[in-house]
DNA sequence: AAGTCCCACAACCGCGAGAGA
DNA sequence: ATCTCTCGCGGTTGTGGGACT
C-alpha cells in the first residue's frame, strides 16, 4: 500500500502559477494567515491547487522580503562554508541568509556555485583571491564559525561542529561521503591516464597541504584549502570526470595520488 | 532564420518527523 | 503504543528562454 495522496490529484491544477492565483493566495494569507493548515487552505480560497503547492509558492515566491538571484560574494561564501560544514541542509543554510529560500539556494548551488567551485578546483593557482575563489574566504568563515555555531543563542547552535571528521564513529552528517574513498579510488585509479602527470591542485602542494589519510579528514583545528576542498570534492566526483575530459591537456596539474595520500 | 542545445529557475514528488487523537 | 494527518525537507523533473550552430 502506498501513501495516501495529500490531495485529489484529478481536481488539482499543476504547473506554473498565474498572477490571479498568486494574488488570491497572497491576499488571503496576508489577511488571515495560513490557519495552520495548508491542506485546507486552497479550498478556502477557491484555488484548485494542492496545499503543498500553495505552501511552496508562498514560501519561495510570495512571502514578503524574498530576494531572488543576484547572490553576493559574501552569500556565496556563506553557502559554501555551510555546505562544507553540514552538507545539503538547505533550510538551515537558508536560515543564515535573510530573504533567501532553501529552494533558491539549492538551485543556485546546483546550477552555478558547484560549477564555480569545480572550476576553481581545476584551475591551478588562479583562484587565490577571495574574488576568484569562493572558498578562500569561506575557509575563514568555516574556522571562525565554529564558535558562533556552538553558541546557544545562535540559530546555528543546532548545527554540528564544522570540524567534524568525515569518517569514524557516530552518525555521518555527510550523506554519501562514507563511500567517498572507494568511489574516488575507483575514479582515480580507473582513470590513471586522465590524472597522470598532475603536480598540484589549485596552485597548492597538495601532497603537503592535504589532510586526508586513508580517506578520512583530520578533525583538527586547521581548515587549510586542502582540507576544505577534500571535503567538498567528494560531492563533485561524479562531475569531475566529465569536466576533466573537457579540459585542455596542459591544464591537468593535479596529482591526485599525492593529494589523497598513499593508498 | 530555423533548429538544437544548454542553463536557470519554478514546481512537483516522496519521504521522514512530529503532533494529536 | 499505534495510527492518522500535516508539515517541512531534499532530490528531481519540467519548462522557458537565451546561446549556439
Amino acid at each position: 500500500m502506498g501513501r495516501a495522496p495529500c490531495c485529489d490529484k484529478a481536481n488539482v491544477k499543476k504547473g506554473p502559477w498565474s498572477p490571479e492565483e498568486d494574488t488570491k493566495l497572497k491576499a488571503y494569507i496576508e489577511q488571515n494567515g495560513t490557519g495552520g493548515n495548508w491542506i485546507a487552505l486552497p479550498q478556502k480560497i477557491g484555488l484548485k491547487r494542492c496545499g503543498k503547492s500553495c505552501r511552496l509558492r508562498w514560501l519561495n515566491y510570495l512571502r514578503p522580503n524574498i530576494k531572488h538571484g543576484g547572490f553576493s560574494e559574501e552569500e556565496d561564501n556563506i553557502i559554501c562554508s555551510l555546505y562544507i560544514s553540514i552538507g545539503s541542509r538547505w533550510s538551515i543554510i537558508a536560515a543564515q541568509l535573510p530573504g533567501r529560500t532553501d529552494n533558491d539556494i539549492k538551485n543556485y548551488w546546483n546550477t552555478r556555485l558547484k560549477k564555480k567551485l569545480l572550476q576553481c578546483l581545476l584551475l591551478d593557482g588562479s583562484c587565490n583571491s577571495t574574488q576568484d575563489h569562493p572558498y578562500s574566504s569561506s575557509v575563514n568563515i568555516l574556522s571562525s564559525s565554529g564558535a558562533s555555531m556552538n553558541s546557544t543563542d545562535s540559530p546555528c547552535s543546532q548545527l554540528p561542529n564544522p570540524n567534524y571528521a568525515v569518517s569514524g564513529a557516530g552518525p555521518s552528517i555527510y550523506h554519501g561521503l562514507e563511500e567517498f574513498p572507494v568511489e574516488l579510488h575507483e575514479l582515480v585509479y580507473g582513470n590513471q591516464q586522465q590524472f597522470g602527470g598532475l603536480k598540484s591542485f589549485n596552485g597548492m602542494d597538495m601532497a603537503n597541504g592535504g589532510y586526508v589519510t586513508n580517506g578520512a579528514i583530520s578533525s583538527g583545528e586547521s581548515t587549510t584549502w586542502g582540507n576544505v576542498s577534500s571535503l567538498v570534492y567528494p560531492q563533485l566526483v561524479s562531475e569531475l570526470e566529465t569536466c576533466l575530459q573537457s579540459l585542455p591537456q596542459d591544464h591537468s596539474s593535479f596529482e591526485v595520488s599525492s593529494y589523497f595520500g598513499p593508498q
